[in-house]
DNA sequence: CGCAAATA
DNA sequence: TATTTGCGG
């Protein structure tokens, strides 16, 4: 769950208006994961109060993906979906193995739903072998039939998001994390969504929100620290990477390397007021490594917004997973209607296809 | 989340 | 017309 920097980097409120013709990367992953922590009956964050078809599996991601995409499209964005790939390996990793027990898990799936087995075909639907790679994969799918382009990261859909804003092939990366700027994201927007709330933790009770944008370089100027100083204030504090220091929030980390410039400083001066244990010269450096120069896709060709194909959609959602047709058409209908509008925008402003010179690199 | 129907 | 409520399978 990504670095807690909230506390310290400044964001700016930002207009729609300002996004209308604008391609962003988005966060694939993290922003399923907030489908999937809203989309609930209850406020307690059981699986018992997902929705799920009458196959057992939740269906979150398909509306939410389907209703976001056409927020995206009825704001004049074009979206770039980034996933993840083979993660590395100081995160969650997921092995070979978990890939097959996938296809294996899959099959014992097909089995349970072919034997009108629903107490063990929901229960496989849910289990965590089955469950997140099946949302991803039938993501990609809905993607892929409603006409969005998706990128599969070599490593993480957040170090493509950056990379792709950094090259100037995106305007801006959407992604809740604040880890997209520990990889260099020059702009990164928060909180793009339609209803602008979020479910206080644990309750049914909702607090209103703002769409953000944070400016890296401003921030950096502002806190006056280079980026990879903020890595490690992020190393600190803790990563997806590397849980943290305990003792050292973001503020503390911030003082700490103001003071010292860099970890291995720090360690030096201060290694009797905390445990640096676990913060070998090792770790240091493949966390830094990881953020500063991530593998990313470097080829990018044939990244297109294409017609919605109606009868993928709707065999997928409809077909395979049951969901109310009348619903599906509706808001196919205004998909594509955003679609038409969005694109004449498009071509209308046709010099932001062309990617930009690369943005400056604050690394070099 | 996002929608539609109900409510003030 | 603006805000709340309840539902999606």
């Amino acid at each position: 769950m990504g670095v807690k920097l909230q506390n310290i980097i400044v964001r700016k409120h930002i207009r729609y208006q300002d996004l209308v013709g604008k391609i962003i990367a988005i966060d694939a992953p993290n922003i399923i994961m907030g489908l999937f922590n809203f989309t609930r009956k209850n406020p307690d964050a059981s699986d018992a109060s997902l929705i799920l078809d009458r196959t057992q599996r939740p269906i979150f991601h398909l509306y939410g993906l389907l209703y976001r995409v056409n927020f995206y499209y009825s704001k004049g964005i074009f979206p770039i979906f980034c996933f993840d790939g083979k993660v590395s390996e100081l995160k969650r990793v997921v092995s070979k193995d978990q890939l097959k027990d996938f296809l294996f898990t899959q099959k014992w799936y097909e089995l349970a739903v072919k034997e009108s087995n629903k107490k063990l075909a929901r229960q496989i639907a849910l289990s965590k072998e089955y469950m997140w790679q099946n949302i991803i994969k039938e993501s990609k799918q809905l993607l892929g039939a409603l006409g969005i382009p998706y990128i599969e990261s070599p490593a993480s859909a957040e170090s493509q998001c950056a990379y792709l804003v950094k090259k100037g092939i995106v305007n801006f990366s959407n992604s809740q994390d604040f880890d997209s700027i520990l990889f260099g994201c020059p702009s990164l927007i928060q909180n793009l969504s339609k209803s602008l709330r979020r479910k206080v933790q644990g309750k049914w009770q909702y607090q209103k929100i703002q769409t953000l944008h944070i400016n890296l370089h401003k921030n950096l100027k502002n806190l006056q620290i280079s980026l990879f100083q903020l890595i490690d204030v992020g190393i600190l504090i803790g990563t997806d990477y590397f849980p943290g220091i305990t003792g050292i929030g973001p503020k503390k980390a911030l003082t700490l390397i103001r003071k010292y410039k860099n970890i291995e400083t720090l360690i030096l001066k201060e290694y009797q007021n905390f445990d640096f244990h676990e913060l070998t010269p090792y770790i240091i450096k493949r966390v830094r490594k990881i953020f500063v120069f991530p593998e990313v896709l470097e080829s990018l060709d044939n990244i297109h917004w294409n017609f919605p194909n109606k009868t993928r959609v709707m065999s997928l959602l409809c077909r395979e997973h049951h969901l109310d047709k009348n619903r599906v058409n509706s808001n196919l209908a205004k998909f594509e209607k955003n679609y038409k509008t969005c694109r004449e925008n498009f071509i209308f402003k046709k010099d932001y296809l062309k990617p930009k010179q690369a943005t400056l690199d604050y690394l070099l």
